[in-house]
RNA sequence: GUGAGAGUAGCUCAACUGGCAGAGCGCUGGACUGUGGCUCCAGUGGUUGGGGGUUCGAGUCCCCUCUCUCACCCCA
């Protein structure tokens, strides 16, 4: 078994039928609640002038340092698979001249360097959307309802938005130096030794301390974020707030959520299932209002959120059996062969899901292979069938047969659709 | 990058302190020659991830290596 040759890069994945059926059921909900709040889906190129990604996520952050597939064309260009879609959607907003407002949403593939684990891996989809040019209180409260109610929709349980506002940038960084003079002085005086971590998040991301289980229980006095934040900043928040007490989503502010690309400012938030022991986090976003000019485009403020395909799928849904053709035709002998493959080009002709064996088998042989498909029915050709000019029709949950004329397969086929659908619980 | 666990048949897993590598499922055929599932019978299955070492003898002990999984970090 492990003298298999190839096997997949680390932490990418195989699709197999089972899931792909699947996700096709949960991608087709996802794009259809998605264009009712007035999205439009785009597709970016897999990869990106490597740049992009290292002047929009920041060049300190994991996803830059040490995350990213970075490669060189012949000319000594420097490309990157993304690693995340703002970035990119921003972009080609840009080099597309879409007008703002714009609603744009995407499904597509990311790739990260991590380490895999449950719920992550190096190839992984996201579905997102991005709000662009719009800066009120109501877009950012819709975009956390839309992607609590479309979370709930895919059956995710006991889901919470958390959420807070990190501010302006500058306002974050008077904060940001504030709580550093404090872990300096702190540090100085002996009176707290930040673990290891800790000691490298005070030169990255140092707003993260806070929320370390280790280190976050002594800094209880430290000086808090929300005081550094603006009247303005805070009214933004509180009616955001009161949108989604309306719409009753519910949700928990989290003064130390902050989030780990440098373009958000004013509203983080993230989804949170209580269900999952690890407190995954199924979907996060926020407003980043410069990263627009930051691209070198008109100032114009955006918000947005991602949501992991893979962990809704890991962590609600069991892969399901998908059903096999519709129509196995199984043969009795060569004669009855030869007008087998004429039926069954016509049945294609109807487009319905349809099979045969190609080796000659017995009959018995046949039915095995159509119920190991999981075929839905059998259609037994023989003599006798084509004497009468029908065919012999075998519901294979049942066993019942019936005598009909072949037209009668689409009958058949469209009855049986007709009776699944709405029960089709995946 | 750090830490923990696991690799035995196609799959899920056994094999006491080192002593002939096994079972179930699957697959092929038959009982049942124009009918699948259930039952019974027979057959099919392996470089125990790879390399080295200790030993009369290694799936089992030691070292190296590869792969996978989980957790931390970080994130979707």
């Amino acid at each position: 078994m492990n003298t298999l040759k190839y096997k997949r890069p680390k932490g990418t994945r195989d699709i197999i039928p089972e899931e792909f059926e699947l996700r096709e059921v949960l991608l087709e909900k996802i794009k259809k609640s998605i264009r009712a709040y007035g999205y439009k889906f785009i597709i970016t190129p897999t990869f990106e002038h490597t740049e992009l990604f290292i002047r929009s996520i920041g060049d300190s952050t994991d996803i830059v340092e040490k995350e990213m597939y970075t490669f060189h064309d012949k000319k000594g260009r420097s490309y990157t698979l993304r690693p995340e879609g703002t970035a990119p959607v921003i972009r080609a907003f840009l080099e597309n001249s879409i007008m703002p407002p714009a609603k744009l949403a995407y499904i597509m593939n990311m790739f990260r360097a991590e380490r895999p684990q449950k719920g992550r891996y190096r190839e992984f989809w996201q579905v997102g959307v991005e709000a662009i040019g719009i800066k009120d209180p109501l877009i950012d409260a819709e975009v956390i309802e839309m992607g609590y109610s479309i979370l709930k929709e895919l059956g995710a349980e006991k889901l919470v938005v958390l959420i807070n506002s990190i501010g302006s940038i500058e306002e974050r960084q008077a904060y940001k130096s504030a709580l550093l003079d404090y872990l300096n002085e702190k540090e100085q005086d002996g009176t707290l030794e930040l673990c290891n971590d800790c000691k490298r998040r005070k030169n990255r991301n140092p707003l993260r301390i806070l929320d370390c289980k280790i280190d976050g229980p002594k800094l209880k006095d430290a000086p808090k974020l929300k005081e550094f934040l603006s009247n303005e900043s805070l009214k933004y928040f509180e009616e955001i707030k009161s949108y989604l007490d309306k719409w009753k989503v519910n949700y928990r502010e989290e003064p130390r959520l902050v989030r780990g690309l440098d373009y958000y400012n004013h509203t983080a938030f993230e989804i949170v299932s209580e269900k999952i022991g690890v407190e995954d986090t199924l979907l996060g976003g926020g407003r980043y209002d410069s990263l627009v000019e930051d691209l070198g485009g008109p100032a114009t403020p955006a918000v947005g959120w991602a949501l992991g395909l893979e962990r809704i799928i890991n962590y609600f849904y069991q892969i399901p059996r998908i059903s096999g053709p519709f129509y196995f035709v199984a043969t009795v002998n060569e004669f009855s062969k030869g007008y087998a493959i004429g039926l069954l080009k016509k049945i294609r002709e109807w487009k319905i899901p349809s099979d045969m064996t190609y080796e000659p088998k017995s009959l018995k042989a046949q039915m095995k292979i159509a119920d190991r498909l999981n075929a839905v029915k059998a259609v037994i050709v023989g003599e006798d069938e084509i004497k009468l000019q029908k065919v012999r029709v075998r519901d294979l949950e049942t066993g019942k047969e019936v005598l009909v004329p072949e037209k009668d397969l689409v009958k058949i086929y469209e009855e049986e659709m007709a009776r699944r659908k709405g029960k089709e619980v995946l």
